[in-house]
RNA sequence: GCCGGAGUGGCGGAACUGGCAGACGCGCGGGAUUCAAAAUCCCGUCCUGGCAACAGGGUGUGGGUUCGAGUCCCACCUCCGGCACCA
């Protein structure tokens, strides 16, 4: 045992303050406070894996806390909180592995996640901590999507409304009238292609699927269409599209969905086939080369592709289309460059010249996207000028390129170009620029009823179900009749029953369909009916567990209104850029819903977004189990303790950027918080140190606190933590010079080092004498006459070379300064007796003289 | 291929709307303290030449604008991230 009883012994001091702010219940958030502004910051919750926490996610939680404790100290009312999403692949797998339930795992799991994070000090509301995969919780995720199914897209208003206000046609069978209605809920069911994978009676995520085999096993996979249930996002791309323009989010989170979104405007052209009484329709955003198509290809999957085949190309088609089908979406466009396609024999009559066209079968025609056919414009289209030249198909140029080498070749076919030009070989219409002809010929087609302006978007449907258990119950019912009915809303949560084991059903289905006497139900009426035993994917929980946040114990709402009135929006959220594009677009499309319907009263949920870059091992690359440069942050709290570990990882670098890890780092900020502590606590007594009195500080000191009070507050104001951190540093370790230390300085920096390093602050408060927690003391004010310099040095410049130095007062004038700069000696030997051309002073920066 | 972001000492990174490049930290070198070590403290540390004063060069590369460019403009190189036949 050390001599010196009094060294900073971190474990200590954040085991007593982590307890006394539990019991205290420090940062309990009070709801709709109206004598304070209110302030929500928010984390982005994480999946409670079994590796446990990373050091990548105290990065964002510790900048998100700074933030959350500066603004209480800035007399805000603060919302903070923390929950698990809790759902999620890993634990089925380990499910099916071993047995283990998936409850019991997440369970294990949030108790050891939650250790870890509360050992990091973070002043969240515990009292607010939800899971996505309580019964409690998944009730109102099963109430929101009740919600989806029972509404309706009014397209004339552009917002969803509920099912019971859809007109409905009159002269329609009942039959016909519940087709009508499902077939305008927000969410539907449909057959879509999605990654069957036979071997193991299962479908497959995407990222699951590598190289047209399973990531597991390398068994095959194959697309095939699934009934599926879906979310019509699509029908609010226009509004999350224009939305995008009132979020403070970063540039480039705001284009990477501005580009996922991917509206296009153009125009749907119909072409008659000809000999047969069937029109194929195309989407294109250049109506203006409509007599530059020579020839129109279908997607493999399109309706009417089996209808104009002649027999005699019948067979090629058929397996063309078998092989399109192996095929996974990545092998279509990546590793299969070379395009491919056969001729089904039929040919299409071009509305503006009546000239037919063969009809080729292609699977570089996606049918998901537009009309899943396409009227090819080799002259200018890169893919179709690709495709022509590979099968020897006319390429008519139609576009006359502005000027350039380059145009003489395009007009013989030989190059191909994308750009807007003037019309040629494209009859009356002959000589118009590109953008006047898209308008003249989208009318002409319009009056003739041969097309109509359209607009397109990328957005797909959301494919809101998964053949899985560990999942929230999609909350509908199959019943005898063929109908579908969702579950009233008492009889939620419709929750997981035990099942005997956690493997597929083999079928397609997920495992629950193997439990007969949960998907099996009798109706009040005697009527039997069968369960849905899809399951929604991870994504659900997140999209709404902001707003339960707000009120996470009511049982009779998901969020009581005037609460989400007092709190939203989320003022700042903090998380990874992964979830740039999916979890952000599905959060802020059920805030859409739930505009509309009422229950929310903001348009976005999230105002101001910042992403913390990744984390990297200590040897520069990505962390990873089998690299072994895995970091684990209860060894990094156990050696330096949290708030060394909090300052480090704010001290890296800037927030949003990616940085290694460094060890040595940690080392650096902890010495910085023992030198701190050794300014005001006697080591050797464990006293407050002599030192600390209450003299007066001297000028010196003074300005270099009142500097410091700005810095922190502004940099953590444009969350430059970093930098805040140096300036710390930079007055203790002037303190730490220091024979006194006064007592005013030493409690003011105390509190702006509180928000990143609370254990200590709190401690070093409390041996300062104040009883009380510091987290709600006031931020200390700074004095603007304090923070500027009273003398300042200039550097003197002679023709752009720095040769001398001059002090000089902060108010002296132009030409003193001038006078002062001409007259030293290097300045003039510099000069070498030549006239000064030109004098430029800039103010407490530098004299530059130009001979 | 397209779209973003970034290139600054041995390393992580500073540098406000163009104004002293390298703050702060790490590492390294030297010293003090110590029987010795750890810890701590002090000094030095962009590169080249010089014992030194000092001189010259320097923010991915090449040009340009300017009294003055890490910062602005043009062209290019490299790395990272995202998207990927969306007609």
């Amino acid at each position: 045992m050390s001599a010196k009883s009094g060294r900073y012994d971190f474990g200590e001091i954040e085991k007593k303050w982590q307890r006394h702010w539990h019991e205290h219940k420090t940062f309990k958030a009070s709801d709709c406070v109206d004598s304070k502004p209110k302030y929500y910051v928010l984390d982005m919750f994480p999946y409670p894996s079994g590796q446990g926490l990373h050091v990548g996610h105290p990065e964002g939680y510790t900048a998100s806390d700074i933030v959350a404790r500066y603004k209480r100290m800035k007399g805000f009312n603060v919302l903070h909180p923390f929950g698990w999403d809790a759902f999620g692949l890993p634990a089925e797998q380990h499910a099916i592995a071993t047995g283990t339930a998936p409850d019991t795992t997440t369970r294990k799991n949030i108790d050891n996640m939650r250790r870890q994070t509360k050992s990091l000090g973070f002043s969240y509301d515990w009292d607010r901590e939800i899971a996505t995969a309580d019964p409690d919780y998944y009730r109102w995720t099963q109430w929101i999507f009740l919600k989806f199914f029972n509404s309706y897209f009014d397209e004339t208003e552009q917002k969803a409304k509920p099912i019971d206000q859809l007109p409905i046609p009159e002269d329609l069978s009942e039959d016909e009238k519940r087709k009508y209605v499902a077939d305008h809920r927000l969410a539907y069911e449909a057959d879509v292609p999605v990654n069957w994978c036979p071997a193991l009676g299962t479908v497959l995520a995407n990222e699951e699927v590598v190289g047209g085999v399973s990531e597991r096993g390398g068994h095959p996979v194959v697309r095939k269409p699934m009934r599926q249930w879906m979310l019509r996002i699509t029908k609010f791309a226009e509004r999350l599209l224009a939305d995008l323009e009132e979020v403070d989010w970063p540039e480039s989170i705001r284009k990477l969905q501005f580009d996922w979104i991917g509206k296009s405007i153009g125009a749907e052209v119909n072409f008659k086939v000809d000999g047969f009484d069937e029109e194929i329709w195309v989407f294109t955003t250049r109506p203006d080369t409509l007599f530059g198509a020579t020839y129109m290809v279908m997607a493999p999957e399109h309706r009417l592709l089996d209808v104009v085949t002649t027999d005699e190309h019948r067979g090629q088609v058929e397996e063309y289309c078998r092989l399109a089908a192996t095929k996974s979406d990545l092998d279509r466009t990546d590793l299969a460059k070379e395009k491919t396609g056969v001729f089904t024999g039929a040919y299409a009559v071009n509305p503006v010249n009546d000239e037919k066209i063969p009809i080729w079968v292609s699977d570089y025609v996606l049918i998901s996207y537009g009309t899943g056919a396409i009227m090819a414009v080799p002259a200018h289209d890169e893919r179709d000028f690709e495709f022509a030249t590979k099968f020897n198909l006319p390429i008519v140029p139609v576009v006359e390129p502005p000027d350039g080498e380059e145009v003489e070749l395009v007009k013989q076919g030989k190059l191909c170009f994308v750009g807007d030009g003037r019309a040629i070989n494209s009859g009356q219409f002959d000589g118009l620029p590109t953008i006047e002809f898209k308008k003249q010929i989208t009318d002409w087609l319009a009056q003739r009823r041969l097309g109509a302006e359209a607009v397109n978007y990328k957005l797909r449907d959301w494919i809101f179900s998964r053949q899985r258990y560990w999942g929230e119950p999609l909350p509908i019912l199959h019943t005898e009749n063929g109908d579908v009915a969702g579950l009233s809303e008492q009889d939620l949560p419709l929750k997981l029953p035990e099942v005997a084991d956690y493997k597929p059903a083999g079928t397609g289905e997920s495992p629950l369909a193997k439990v007969s006497d949960w998907v099996n139900v009798t109706l009040s009426g005697g009527s039997l009916a069968r369960r849905e035993t899809n399951t929604m994917p991870q994504w659900a929980g997140s999209c709404w567990y902001y707003l339960r946040y707000l009120d996470p114990n009511n049982d009779r709402q998901g969020w009581d209104p005037a609460k989400e009135k007092y709190w939203m929006p989320v003022d700042l959220y903090i998380g990874g850029a992964e979830h740039a594009v999916l979890h952000l677009l599905y959060s802020r499309f059920w805030h859409k819903l739930l505009y509309d319907l009422g229950y929310v009263t903001t348009k976005e949920p999230f105002k101001k977004l910042i992403n913390q870059g990744m984390i990297l091992g200590e040897d520069g690359q990505k962390m990873s189990k089998s690299r072994g440069n895995v970091v684990n942050p209860d060894k990094v709290v156990a050696g330096y303790g949290a708030d060394s570990m909090r300052l480090y990882e704010m001290f890296m670098g800037p927030l949003e950027a990616m940085k290694p890890w460094s060890t040595q780092g940690v080392e650096g900020v902890y010495r910085f918080l023992q030198r701190l502590w050794r300014v005001v606590v006697d080591e050797e007594t464990g006293e407050l140190a002599p030192q600390v009195t209450d003299v007066q500080p001297d000028e010196a000191t003074l300005r270099l606190l009142n500097q410091t009070i700005k810095k922190v507050g502004d940099d953590i104001e444009r969350f430059g933590f970093n930098t805040a951190i140096s300036a710390m540093m930079i007055l203790v370790n002037h303190l730490s010079k220091q024979d006194v230390q006064p007592r005013s300085v030493v409690e003011k920096l105390l509190l702006i080092l509180a928000p990143f390093a609370p254990h200590i602050a709190e401690e070093l408060w409390q041996r300062l004498g104040y009883p009380e927690s510091l987290a709600y003391e006031p931020w200390p004010e700074y004095d603007e006459e304090l923070v500027k310099e009273r003398e300042i040095e200039l550097a003197v410049q002679v023709n752009g070379k720095i040769k001398d130095r001059i002090v000089v007062s902060a108010g002296a004038d132009e030409e003193a300064i001038k006078q002062r700069a001409l007259a030293g000696e290097k300045v003039v030997a510099a000069m070498a007796g030549k006239e000064a051309k030109k004098i430029i002073v800039i103010k407490s920066r530098l004299v530059n003289i130009v001979v």
